[in-house]
DNA sequence: TCAACGACTTGATGGCAAATAC
DNA sequence: GTATTTGCCATCAAGTCGTTGA
């Protein structure tokens, strides 16, 4: 396990003041909901307008508060308002919803079966007033013992105590002839390009038409599919032709004179150990090859693959020297960096040739890219954090392994010669083309299509959705969830808490997770006891958390949060009789939030608000840094600043710290071993490949300041709105290519189309 | 009923080529 | 022209969340 250091990360400090921002405007939120509400209902336009905004933004420019001005704001939302922070929506009806329209109607309708649920769920809700109405308003109501075992949390079953359903939103009516007239015409141009079929009637109407001076990106196969009806759920295609993957090449021996040494002398090794010896040499300048556990399972693994002789004579690790095999490769390395302009050239044409044959497939008559045709070849598990199976070989995949999934018919990809494939599938309701299972974890693993492609597109788009949807019931969810902090029922209460940390401080869920397959990191429903540390004061503030724990990817996240006094005193009851090993929310697990949050609805589940959040986040910190008299590359680093902030928010952050840490240590170690030994050798290599690491992360600090700390890439794909920043690019005269490299204009084309063809497109509100 | 599984999203990492500095 | 830096992009591990079947 990557070991944690006492000392807070270099932005945390800056985190530390936002999040203390961020509870003053907290209180302030749920304190003014219901002002919003009474200004929102007489103006007849949203009738459920909770206060919306982030935290910050509610604090810094007092939205929400109930004070006069924003009453003048809520009542008719103008686009200037945008950059004031303004926190409504800015459409008004469905159909105010550029092409997005019948997407969102197709959900909105529903199956019935779930309109069955949603009557019962408000049967449900009926009874769950009458029980609130008798609850005590007092914490230690309840006797509460820990639980001993999660699995029994099961047990106490869910009651719904929702107050809303999805019909509480209804938005008024306003006619949109524009977009109507737009899909018409998309819809013609759409039909001319498929009826002469596929992507080479595509380039023929583009040469057909010079007069469109087309970008490069525009030149490919564009499948509008935003502008047309959305399948039936569950049916992710019609027709689905591909290649089939593409499999690594086959092993091939070392020269000769390229041995490894074991105990001094120069062995002999079969193909396959030899094979398995290399992925290892290939590392060896790595610092996985110091750890215990990779040597361990990578020796275990390797001995299987040893003949009988090999595995009688090689007995010890330690005893194997791969320097030879390791200058080998590095000279290898040398020799393709010096490759002519030529050989590199042939190189790549034969890598675009793959890319041609294996790189795209046939969606419904439409050429999609896929995003990974190639199958993982062989090689050692690289678990990151303390992961208990790195080092762990993966096989080599064989067509035998591998299940395809394509369209009936003849076109069923073929395996390569003399091989066969383990299935044949024909099943449409997934969206995978190629699956096996990896020898490591046991896990499948897919081939699938390139972001940019119809079907994560959708998916991506209809993200943000239940995110903007989310943004007209927050407040109403953080109303209850306080609420809940006083109930009586202990399981109510550590759910409030849990939902309250995941809504404030962007944690993700937090699955049970099996540490003998697995690093033992933890989200908000699996953080235990030793992960928080209570202080009645600290810093000059009151009923501080300290949290302390590694989350995804082993990164640690260490930060201390001024929380309400009684998520306080309810945290301190958690904690009663319990050691640090016990879950902090022994009656709470995802499946149990999820649940809950599905009956506050539809479509909600943890994760929603990370993108809601972090999505809110930029919307506002663009309207507050943005200075539209500024040059393009000020706004740009306005725009940076703003995407930083919700980097932080999400904790994307460097590991400057730990990589100190460890620089520290080896050079430790390096002084321990004895002079001129091996082990001294190690040490000191490893020594300096850290010092090298560190010295590049100060550098890109020095260099670049703020944006190196913060993987800012990260937030941009995943969790924001694309729609805001190209929302701000086209208000402010930005080009787009400024925010959104080329991959990331493929992938939101959509957004791209639906803003910019839009007129009111710069008034966009998330 | 719930652990295990399947399908999918999220996110770190490292190699490579293009851009920039010298 | 060469060295160095930067950004892009592929890769694959590690999450989330819904479904399945014992």
């Amino acid at each position: 396990m990557t070991e944690v250091s006492a000392v807070p990360l270099v932005n945390e400090n800056h985190r530390h003041e936002e999040f203390n921002q961020m509870d003053g405007d907290y209180s302030r939120d749920s304190a003014n909901f219901e002002s919003s509400m009474e200004i929102n209902e007489s103006s007849n336009v949203i009738k459920e307008e909770p206060n919306n905004g982030s935290f910050e933004e509610n604090m810094k420019n007092g939205a929400g508060n109930g004070h006069g001005p924003e009453k003048e704001q809520l009542k008719s939302p103008k686009k200037e308002d945008v950059s004031l922070g303004f926190i409504d929506l800015g459409y008004e009806s469905d159909d105010d919803i550029p092409w997005a329209q019948r997407l969102a109607k197709a959900k909105q309708n529903g199956s019935g079966s779930e309109k069955k649920a949603k009557d019962k769920d408000r049967e449900k809700e009926k009874n769950g007033k009458l029980k609130k109405k008798k609850k005590e308003d007092n914490d230690e109501d309840e006797e509460y013992k820990p639980e001993p075992k999660k699995k029994e949390k099961r047990k106490h079953k869910e009651e719904s105590d929702n107050d809303y359903s999805e019909d509480d939103y209804k938005p008024a009516k306003k006619k949109q002839k524009k977009d109507k007239e737009k899909t018409k015409k998309t819809e013609v141009k759409k039909e001319k390009k498929t009826s002469s079929g596929g992507s080479q009637s595509q380039s023929q109407s583009q040469s057909q038409s010079p007069k469109k001076k087309k970008k490069p990106e525009d030149e490919e196969d564009v499948w509008e599919w935003w502008k047309e009806e959305k399948k039936p759920a569950g049916v992710k295609w019609n027709t689905l032709v591909h290649k089939g993957p593409l499999f690594a090449p086959l092993y091939e021996p070392l020269p000769s004179g390229i041995r490894m040494k074991y105990d001094g002398k120069s062995v002999d090794l079969s193909p396959a150990t030899e094979e398995v010896a290399t992925f290892y040499a290939r590392m060896l300048d790595h610092e996985y090859t110091s750890k215990d556990i990779f040597n361990k399972n990578f020796f275990a693994d390797w001995r299987k693959v040893m003949t009988s002789k090999e595995r009688e004579m090689i007995t010890d690790l330690k005893k194997c020297n791969f320097e030879k095999m390791a200058v080998y490769f590095k000279e290898q390395g040398e020799k393709r960096k010096e490759m002519t302009k030529e050989e590199k050239a042939k190189i790549k044409e034969q890598k675009d040739e793959e890319q041609k044959i294996y790189g795209m497939a046939i969606i419904d008559g439409h050429r999609q890219k896929i995003a990974n045709f190639r199958i993982e070849p062989p090689g050692l598990f690289r678990g990151r954090g303390g992961h208990p199976k790195m080092g762990k070989l993966k096989k080599r995949i064989q067509p035998e392994d591998v299940i395809i999934n394509c369209s009936k018919g003849g076109d069923v990809p073929q395996p390569p010669p003399g091989h066969k494939w383990k299935e044949v599938r024909h099943d449409n309701s997934v969206t995978w083309l190629c699956s096996w299972t990896e020898s490591v974890l046991g896990s499948n693993k897919y081939i699938m299509l390139n972001p940019s492609s119809k079907i994560k597109g959708e998916k991506d788009y209809e993200k943000y959705e239940t995110a903007r949807r989310l943004k007209k019931r927050i407040g109403k969810i953080r109303e209850a969830y306080q609420e809940d902090w006083k109930s009586k029922e202990m399981r109510v209460r550590q759910r409030s808490v849990a939902l309250y940390f995941i809504d404030k401080l962007a944690l993700r869920a937090g699955n049970e997770k099996d540490t003998d397959e697995a690093a033992d990191t933890v989200g908000c429903c699996s953080l235990r006891v030793e992960h928080i540390k209570l202080h009645d004061e600290h810093d000059g503030k009151e009923y501080v958390v300290e949290f302390d724990f590694l989350g995804k990817d082993s990164i640690r996240y260490h930060n201390f949060v001024h929380v309400e006094k009684r998520v306080y005193k309810n945290l301190k009851i958690f904690m009663e009789n319990k050691n640090g090993s016990d879950d902090l929310f022994d009656r709470l697990d995802t499946a149990m939030l999820n649940e809950h949050l599905r009956q506050l609805m539809d479509g909600l589940t943890a994760k929603v608000f990370r993108t809601y959040n972090a999505s809110i986040t930029l919307q506002e910190q663009l309207a507050k840094l943005t200075n539209p008299d500024e040059n393009v590359h000020h706004k740009m680093l306005s725009y940076n600043r703003a995407n930083r902030r919700v980097a932080e928010l999400c904790n994307h952050q460097r590991a400057y710290k730990e990589k100190k840490k460890e620089v520290k240590e080896a050079k430790r170690e390096k002084k321990d071993a004895k002079s001129g030994t091996a082990a001294h050798e190690k040490a000191k290599k490893k020594y300096l490949r850290l010092k090298e690491q560190l010295e590049k992360i100060e550098t890109q600090m020095k260099d670049k300041d703020e944006n190196k700390q913060i993987a800012l890439g990260t937030s941009k794909l995943n969790y924001l709105d694309p729609r805001i920043s190209i929302a701000w690019c086209k208000k402010f005269n930005v080009p787009v290519e400024k925010v959104f490299n080329r991959t990331q204009r493929d992938k939101f084309r959509w957004a791209i189309d639906m803003i910019m063809n839009d007129e009111d497109g710069d008034s966009y509100e998330f």
